[in-house]
DNA sequence: CGGGTCGATTGACAAATATCAATCAAGTGA
DNA sequence: TCACTTGATTGATATTTGTCAATCGACCCG
């Protein structure tokens, strides 16, 4: 395969924040190193323990990240578009700490890690941006830590929901972003927790029929969540 | 209080890899802009929810960051000399996602957290440490939510154990730095549960007698508690 | 020396969560 | 259409973990 990605995928890419204030002759390089690629489902794209060839980019599809020890496995998070993912390990040039896999059919990009340090080196505003984007990330994993220690794993759906639910347009319906025995690894607990879980919360006003969640009452369940914009909002 | 950091602290924090390359013009101005105070035992220094005025160095001797929900509280790390804490939260000018409180007396300098930002505009190389500081802090955590999710408590404590044995000086001998009560909190666990666990774990050689841990047998330990470097070695 | 305090430990029990097996239900492809 | 596959659900049960109450033991201070 040969390198450079096609010009119809700059604009989505250049609108990331990790980008938006490169040089246009960096990003230029950078986007002429990448590899884009079409994934089908199911395909692992990154294995744990493996050094860190590529910062990775989602640029349509869905990624799993995920981490296995003693023949168990968990869900970490979920790559959407458009998105980077493995940033800390390509920076670092240290060993993925997670596996990747693709959920749906993918569309990925590859820029070398050693192009995103060289630019990383010569750029100072992607130097700055990549610094925003890595607090985000720990900011992130340290709710999803709260979240975990904090919670039961009934307290954890609920809140979970309230999330999906703001994301959304509105309405107190929505879909599950992937399939159940996902998510409830995402939680961390078992699928069929999972199902029990969602039965408990049917005393607060939640049904769910397939991917299809409503919500009749929002703030009943709120009382029952107790959401935190300490955990639960992505931008705090 | 009047800013401005003792010259004889200045050695110690300019040996931490955050400092160690930014320019000297840039490291004084942040030494004497920087607050040091000591503190007594069980001061809570931060607490969560609070906009990020100063990034924090911990001189000497121990603060334990933490965080609660309904009621609930657990740790999340212990910040040991010479390092710095919530750097995260400094850089993005957002609020402290977690507590920090000392577990003795400590002593602790202060930096604006505006001047660490001005500063990480105006020097390169200070800005690029940070971005390893940030990346290895993020390796960090997703190394602990690994931890949590892949394990059951038996197990954390088995690999915590022989992560304090490889820090210390190699004997099997070694005290744990801090009350059990805590190390409970911090592995995600009761009090009365971790003690049931110590007591798991003498089939597997380990010996308890207060803080004093003896592991006498540290293959067979290791073949219960199967470390992994992508979850247990703080440098992978 | 003798309370008094605080953390650690223990036992009994309860709650949360996982496991195992069976069934169900939706989607797929011959 | 009909097997077939795969994920979801359910029930029964086991394991893990937490809670509550009591006791123990070390340490401190008068």
């Amino acid at each position: 395969m040969r390198p450079g990605m096609p010009d119809s995928d700059y604009p989505d890419v250049r609108r990331l924040a990790l980008f938006s204030d490169v040089a246009n002759e960096h990003f230029n390089a950078l986007m002429r190193g990448a590899y884009v690629q079409n994934f089908p489902p199911q395909i692992e794209l990154i294995t744990e323990g493996e050094p860190s060839n590529f910062l990775h980019i989602i640029l349509s599809g869905a990624v799993d990240l995920f981490s296995a020890w003693n023949g168990r496995e968990t869900s970490m998070a979920t790559a959407r578009p458009v998105s980077t993912f493995i940033l800390a390990a390509s920076i670092r040039d240290a060993p993925y700490l997670m596996s990747a896999r693709t959920l749906e059919k993918s569309r990925i990009a590859l820029i070398p890690s050693q192009d995103v340090r060289a630019i990383f080196d010569a750029d100072n505003a992607f130097a700055r941006s990549i610094v925003t984007e890595l607090a985000t990330c720990y900011r992130s994993v340290v709710k999803t830590q709260k979240d975990l220690k904090l919670r039961t794993s009934l307290e954890r759906l609920a809140n979970y929901l309230l999330r999906q639910q703001s994301r959304g347009s509105s309405g107190s319906e929505f879909d599950l972003e992937f399939e159940k025995r996902r998510l409830a690894s995402y939680l961390g607990m078992t699928p069929e927790n999972l199902s029990r879980a969602f039965k408990g919360l049917q005393a607060y006003g939640v049904a769910v029929q397939g991917s299809r969640v409503t919500i009749s009452n929002q703030q009943d369940l709120e009382r029952f969540a107790k959401p935190n914009r300490l955990i639960d909002d992505p931008h705090s």
